[in-house]
DNA sequence: GCTGGCGTCTGCAACGATGTATGGCAGGAA
DNA sequence: TTCCTGCCATACATCGTTGCAGACGCCAGC
């Protein structure tokens, strides 16, 4: 068996609750007492029982991240960032994989999942706010990303907009006049796609560039999606001059579909693409993209939800944090 | 407050137990009594309290996943195949970072976070077998990897040795002679890397080409060094005609550095990864490696630590896994 | 010398579930 | 009838901790 509390109270010839004390910093032990019983914790080898302290206390110590795949190098990246920065903190991550499914969503709001964590961090992709709102207890919530921006909820995003509008601007004011975008979601204004494209647009109009439907590529942000949207492209013979991939996923698979149709980048096409993960500085050509502030982020998240958890930040409306962003210019699209 | 099980067996008009029974699926229950309980639970909206049931059970349902950064593509997308096998199964994946800090790794061994899971999957990168057996109290431990190979241990690992023989002899029958590696661990010989130069060693032996010492870069596995490791490597005016990175973002970095310097890839020189990561398929050229099956790994590894948590596999000494390898050949050494 | 307050420590109950022991009530065997 | 056995349900103790209320001794103040 393990050693308990009373296993450590009475080999310091002190009550239970005294121990308890000890190990909470209760105020008012005598130094001498207080000593002996770190000797004995010491001496036994007692580790507290943090089910047994969960129980009683309400709290697990526990955060929980949903996320739609673990795999997806931006969301690792991010993960284990904010896995470091709640460890910090003595705070440790539970993380669930949604699988961009709503029932997945939708469980870890209310399930067994938020039973476990004291709060929860939340990139919602297939609900709602109100499903959020109607779904979520009592217990503390940040949302990441951008699909939701509802002053209910407390949110922690990057410059989507003002980012990719200086990509899109670096892109034209390199001479580029025809720039395709790859990754956009029809009818959402909200998430990333939406935003992004956004930002793509002010910079063409502010550019005086026209804007044309047909360099925008629909699809989901994987990595063969984005070479097969510039070999979409290339087949009707759209013409273009740059691309654009919504992530750096989709940029890089964009570089590959454009290689092996013997196109030359940066020479005839610029690409460019948005999230810095750590395999758009190694790619060949190295992928000109956008740095979103992901330990901004990822500090600036899990900070506001142990405040909140822990009660020091009780503003009642959603509090709003957006990081800074940064261009990486490189050779792709210099 | 949450509903208890208290609530639901007044609500139901049965004892506590009865409640608890029916959660368990006790044998001797009438239907009717069942029905009754099993109606309350769904109009109270009851749920079981995790934390309570763990305290008395003695387990989590909660699995540990040791490894050193979630962050590098590998470990990425084996944690999110582990949590699915995992979750699949009725068990969560706790996962800790080691930052390869051998206190670290101890600690995961025997701290709290050991008490918070019910067992480990544990990959083991600083600290040795011994180390490991003195830690690791009672409870299930499964070890990851080839840094450690002793018959105390239960262990999953993959074909390292035959898995580099076969991608060299690849190399080699494409008529390559002076393959470098990129990579090796100087002194280790249990670890990957150890294994794999084992494996290209052999490789050679067997197709009668000399070992050339000059053409082994020693280095750490980060994508950063594969670059730096063949640029160093031309500047030496070493003569090589093949790279074999011994893990994919080793090869993609060395992929990057011969590009830069403008060496035609795979005409002047082939290039070979390890671990097939979704990235070695997009890159350009798209990268030759071997697919370590990690669908398998994570489907054994998860499934002899359930089974040891669950007392069905008890033989004493330790299994030991070896899952099957594919080579893949693609643009960068075909 | 009594009261009041402060500093220090203690006992009891409670968190919400499960294991053990046991108590009824049938129905069949002796 | 009596005893036993099988089914169904219950009461109580227990897991290891923390919150609450209070007890005790000591000193200051009057």
């Amino acid at each position: 068996m393990a050693v308990t509390m009373n296993d450590v109270a009475r080999a310091a010839g002190v009550s239970l609750k005294t121990v308890s004390n000890v190990l909470n910093d209760y105020e008012f032990i005598r130094p001498a007492t207080k000593q002996r019983v770190q000797d004995a914790i010491a001496e036994l080898g007692y580790e507290a029982n943090l089910t047994a302290r969960s129980l009683r206390s309400g709290k697990t110590k526990m955060l929980g991240l949903v996320l739609s795949d673990l795999s997806a190098p931006y969301y690792a990246e991010l993960a284990s960032r904010l896995m470091k920065a709640a460890s910090r903190r003595g705070y440790r991550v539970l993380v669930e994989q949604s699988d961009a499914v709503a029932d997945v969503e939708l469980n870890a709001l209310q399930g067994p999942f938020r039973q476990l964590t004291d709060g929860l961090l939340f990139t919602p992709l297939m609900i709602d706010a109100d499903a959020i709102a109607a779904r979520s207890g009592g217990k503390p919530l940040v949302l990441l990303g951008e699909h939701i921006l509802d002053s209910r909820f407390d949110l922690v995003t990057m410059k989507n907009e003002e980012a990719a509008a200086a990509l899109t601007g670096h892109l034209l004011s390199g001479g580029r006049r025809r720039v395709a975008v790859i990754g956009a979601h029809p009818g959402e204004s909200a998430g990333s796609a939406g935003l992004r494209l956004n930002g793509y647009r002010k910079a063409l109009d502010q550019a005086g560039v026209p804007f044309d439907p047909a360099l925008i590529a629909p699809c989901e942000w994987r990595r063969d999606n984005g070479a097969a949207a510039v070999a979409g492209l290339l087949d009707q013979g759209v013409e273009f001059d740059a691309v654009f991939g919504l992530n750096d996923v989709l940029a890089l698979g964009a570089l590959h579909g454009l290689l092996i149709r013997g196109v030359r980048v940066p020479q005839e096409v610029a690409v460019a693409g948005f999230d810095d993960i750590d395999e758009a500085r190694f790619a060949s050509p190295s992928l000109t993209t956008v740095s979103p502030g992901m330990e901004e982020i990822a500090e600036r998240s899990i900070g506001l939800l142990i405040d909140r958890v822990e009660g020091r930040e009780s503003s009642g409306g959603g509090v709003h944090v957006e990081a800074g962003f940064r261009l990486q210019v490189r050779e792709s699209a210099p």
